[in-house]
RNA sequence: GCCCGCUUGAUGGAAUUGGUAGACAUACGGGACUUAAAAUCCCGAGGCCGCAAGGCCGUGCCGGUUCGAGUCCGGCAGCGGGCACCA
């Protein structure tokens, strides 16, 4: 009996669905559509393993869908703007646009390897004109239904590169590359503005009923609505006032200080005649435009001198302090603080000596006694020392201090969000240019429509640093299309963001001279399944949530959610390996041994094994795909992605797990051609008479039917993979004695290939070929169970004595709970554990468990 | 710092959603086949005590609810994801 070869036989197949032209799709309103996408990928160099979990988790629905009988779109492209193929022009002088098409050449041959059921006519690249001249449009179009402008906005300025850098080019402050100090500097950029939708992406959370609840609830939090209170503090000595916004005003009689962010516009006046506090502000500026950076410094302040009345108590003073953990972007940039209440106030107030006074008495704390320590309470309570609000619940002296401060003038109730809106300009080439054009006289001008793609200019060098697009002078200059006058034309490119926020609605109509056919996105979207990497839970799902609303309102979609089914899958690890002097070790370096010790194949010296972290280049603990497939076969690959662990986890990529995938793949290949000479002819009637053990094997057949279908409904391939184990298991075990046996062997085979059909396709397709099929399996229907056979007989009960097991019992399924109960008490094991003492209780739980209490 | 997860044998995990913990697989041990090896097939196995029957313990840690908790509640620890210019 030969090997199964896989190499040969999955190009065999590829190249015959793709002859056939089994996964090119069209709009068909007779037949119901399911749009099931991955990801898009970024055409970093070669394929990795998170993309070969991705794509083959997102393959098993599209071909499931496709086999209950779906219209499946399942499309592919490229997320193909972005940073690091400027750094690839930078380091090895190779242009941005041939480094990204030749990645995108490899990484297309490496996937076609992979057999996924891809209609790869609609294939796009966000790089290539066709596609952005299209989001130019579309930013022009938002631009005059208002939801695009211009704003002053911080970057990370490296002062020695004379370039902006972004957050991941900043590393403990310093740029990347030059180490300088870097600095925030202000520049005038384009917004999104998503908070426009800001109650609308969030009451929408809770419809995507098929969305995981942990990214709902990331998301709920990232908007982050909060009711409170804007206050407006009278400036002693001066006429105006400083606005604060607070979620706590029950406090404010606690309140002993306010705070403002370094770039607000009272910090820059003070600043002005105060070198102590321009250079505070400079110190603020270091840290960078990053929450984690500015939140993980080291709490500080800088005493402006100015003060502020207390609204309630007009002889109270309140020192106004510039805080480093203020963020200009949240609320008025300005807070006051409350230490009694608020941990962060209270180590400033600690820090600077300012006065903590508790005003919320925890419900069973004592008013004379109660003081705050180390720990703000921040729990609910009874307003004491507080004025007019003592003795008010939280939430009742929360409404109470907003009439009052209403009623003063001082004030009023809001409603603030966490979310900012979205800057898009970045000062980079690889990327969407901005349809902008600068006049002197008119102003900031749209390109207009009909003057549309601008096209990035080719003829550009990287030999120094910043944006080269502001040093080509032959493109940036020119007229304007109002007046025209001179003009210069917008050098920022669009944040790649952009590009990933619309390509789904691109896909359903990738050749279209629109930015998108309406027949075809109202038939196509919305996206039925969409699969991707959990970091993308709240950035990149929200953008394309508010750019769907964008389009819906410029009349390119009538729906509001892209994405009806999501699901996040985790990533692929790997052990990692270091030598002596702790430099990172690739796996195929590494010679292990059976008791898990590890030596360096080249000249045996000892290796230190790590624990299993994320496949990255900077680890070395990375494992080829492409090396995989040309070893075992893309189905190989496939089976052990699914097998294990949940698509949801992280999975560990290990040899022995790829080894065990193989060998069931050879398995599944004997295992149907050694009783291939047993079998009757295809389709032929079952013999009237089946005994006892045939009758068992086809209960465990089509239990197996049902249970994969349900699987695979669930995204629980490691299940189905486990149940596709026990039915060869169940197959392999069975000796046919007679006609009928050999007829249920028949059918159980068959249908064990048309459940692995999905997972691995092309040995499925093989092996349906060799019980003698002419047709694909991939245009077979998914199976149905026959009902009759998934019920049992008979059940195994457990029966505990006070909750422990003493032994289990057998029961007919329908037997009453009396039968149940005397069957129990008459285990001699039950009555060894009662020990004479009479059952004080008897709970039974049909067909599961029998607890006696004594 | 803030937000969100995860934690079950040697290992990945399963557990009908509060009802027999450890399915299935990997690694391991024993056996069969073979001149031998590989491959394949069969058997074993959570830990401790015991010849055995059986007993005790056991789902990161501490506590709670319940006839019954891996599953629910409260607290803690460790690991991971995100934090708006990485994609």
């Amino acid at each position: 009996m030969s090997r199964y070869n896989a190499k040969e036989t999955e190009e065999k197949w590829q190249k015959r669905w793709a002859e056939a032209g089994c996964f090119a799709v069209k709009e068909d309103p007779s037949r119901e559509k399911y749009y099931v996408l991955e990801m898009f990928p970024y055409p970093s160099g070669k394929i990795h393993m998170g993309h070969v979990r991705n794509y083959t988790i997102g393959d098993v629905v599209a071909r499931y869908k496709r086999a209950k009988g779906f219209n499946v779109l399942h499309p592919m492209g490229w997320d193909a703007f972005g940073l690091p193929a400027e750094n690839a022009a930078m380091e090895r002088g190779v242009h941005p646009a041939s480094w990204t098409y030749d990645n995108i050449a490899t990484m297309r041959g490496q996937l076609k390897l992979m057999g996924l059921s891809l209609d790869w006519d609609r294939e796009i690249a966000t790089c290539h004109p066709g596609y952005y001249a299209h989001q130019q449009r579309l930013f022009v179009e938002m631009m005059e239904k208002g939801l695009v402008y211009r704003k002053e906005s911080s970057v990370n300025w490296d002062p020695v590169d004379h370039t902006v850098l972004a957050n991941e080019q900043v590393i403990d402050g310093k740029g990347w590359r030059s180490g300088a100090p870097i600095e925030r500097r202000k520049l005038s950029q384009w917004f999104f503005r998503i908070t426009a939708f800001s109650d609308e992406l969030l009451g929408a959370l809770d419809d995507l009923d098929r969305w995981p609840e942990k990214v709902r609830l990331m998301q709920r939090n990232w908007i982050g609505r909060s009711e409170g209170a804007t206050i407006h503090f009278k400036l002693v000595g001066r006429d105006d006032r400083l606005t604060v916004f607070t979620t706590r005003p029950d406090t404010l009689y606690g309140a002993s200080f306010c705070a403002i962010a370094a770039n607000h516009p009272l910090a820059a006046e003070v600043a002005q005649n105060n070198a102590k506090a321009a250079a505070f502000i400079a110190e603020c500026n270091r840290l960078g435009t990053s929450e984690e950076a500015i939140e993980t410094a080291e709490k500080q302040g800088f005493d402006t001198g100015l003060t502020v009345q207390h609204p309630f108590v007009a002889e109270r003073r309140l020192p106004v302090y510039i805080a480093n953990f203020v963020l200009m972007e949240y609320g008025t940039g300005a807070i006051f603080g409350c230490p009694a209440h608020d941990q962060r106030d209270l180590d400033f107030a600690r820090k600077y000596d300012l006065p903590v006074l508790p005003v919320v008495l925890p419900p069973d704390a004592d008013a004379a006694s109660f003081a705050v320590g180390d720990e703000a309470y921040t729990g609910d309570g009874t307003a004491f020392n507080s004025g007019f609000l003592d003795g008010l619940g939280v939430a009742e002296a929360k409404r109470a201090a907003i009439d009052s401060l209403a009623a003063q003038g001082d004030g009023e109730g809001t409603i603030q969000y966490r979310l900012r809106d979205w800057g898009i300009s970045r000062q980079r080439y690889w990327g969407c240019p901005i349809p902008v054009i600068h006049c002197g006289k008119c102003g900031p001008q749209p390109v207009p429509v009909a003057d549309l793609p601008v096209r990035l200019p080719d003829d550009v060098t990287f030999d120094r640093p910043g944006n080269p697009l502001v040093h080509h002078a032959s493109w940036k200059h020119t007229t304007c299309p109002k007046c025209g006058g001179t003009a210069e034309r917008d050098t920022d490119t669009m944040d790649t963001f952009v590009d990933s926020s619309w390509y789904f609605a691109r896909f359903c109509s990738p050749r279209a001279q629109s930015p998108m056919d309406r027949a075809a996105v109202d038939y196509w979207l919305p996206v039925d399944q969409y699969i991707g990497g959990i970091e993308h839970a709240i950035l990149h799902l929200l953008y394309a949530r508010f750019f769907t609303r964008a389009l819906k309102e410029i009349g390119y979609v009538g729906l509001g959610e892209p994405f009806a089914g999501l699901f996040t899958q985790g990533m692929v690890c790997h052990e990692t390996y270091r030598d002596a002097d702790g430099k990172w070790l690739f796996p195929e370096q590494v010679e292990k041994s059976a008791e898990g010790t590890a030596r360096l194949l080249d000249g045996g010296a000892p290796v230190t094994v790590g624990r299993a972290e994320k496949m990255s280049k900077s680890r070395r603990n990375v494992v080829d795909p492409e090396a995989i497939i040309s070893t075992y076969g893309a189905d190989t690959a496939r089976w052990f992605m699914l097998s294990d662990s949940p698509p949801e986890r992280d999975m560990e990529w290990t040899d022995a797990g790829v080894e065990g995938a193989w060998r069931f793949s050879q398995r599944l290949w004997r295992l149907v051609g050694e009783n291939l000479a047993s079998l009757p002819a295809k389709d032929t009637p079952p013999p009237a008479d089946l005994s006892d053990v045939t009758v068992e094997l086809r209960r465990v057949v089509h239990k197996t039917v049902a249970a994969c279908g349900d699987d695979l409904d669930q995204f629980r391939f490691n299940r189905a993979v486990a149940r596709i184990y026990e039915l060869a298991n169940a197959l392999g075990g069975f000796t046919a004695e007679d006609a009928g046996g050999r007829w249920a062997l028949r059918e159980g085979l068959e249908l064990l290939v048309r459940l692995i059909g999905p997972m691995m396709p092309h040995l499925a397709e093989e092996l349906w070929r060799q019980l003698g099929h002419d047709d694909y399996l991939v245009d077979e229907p998914w199976p149905s169970a026959d009902d009759s056979l998934l019920s049992d007989e008979r059940a195994t009960l457990a029966v505990q004595v006070n909750g422990k097991k003493r032994a289990t019992i057998s029961l007919p399924v329908d037997a009453g709970d009396e039968e149940a109960r005397a069957v129990a008490l008459g285990e001699p094991a039950v009555q060894r554990a009662m020990d004479g003492k009479p059952a004080r209780k008897v709970i039974v739980v049909k067909n599961r468990i029998v607890n006696v209490v004594v």
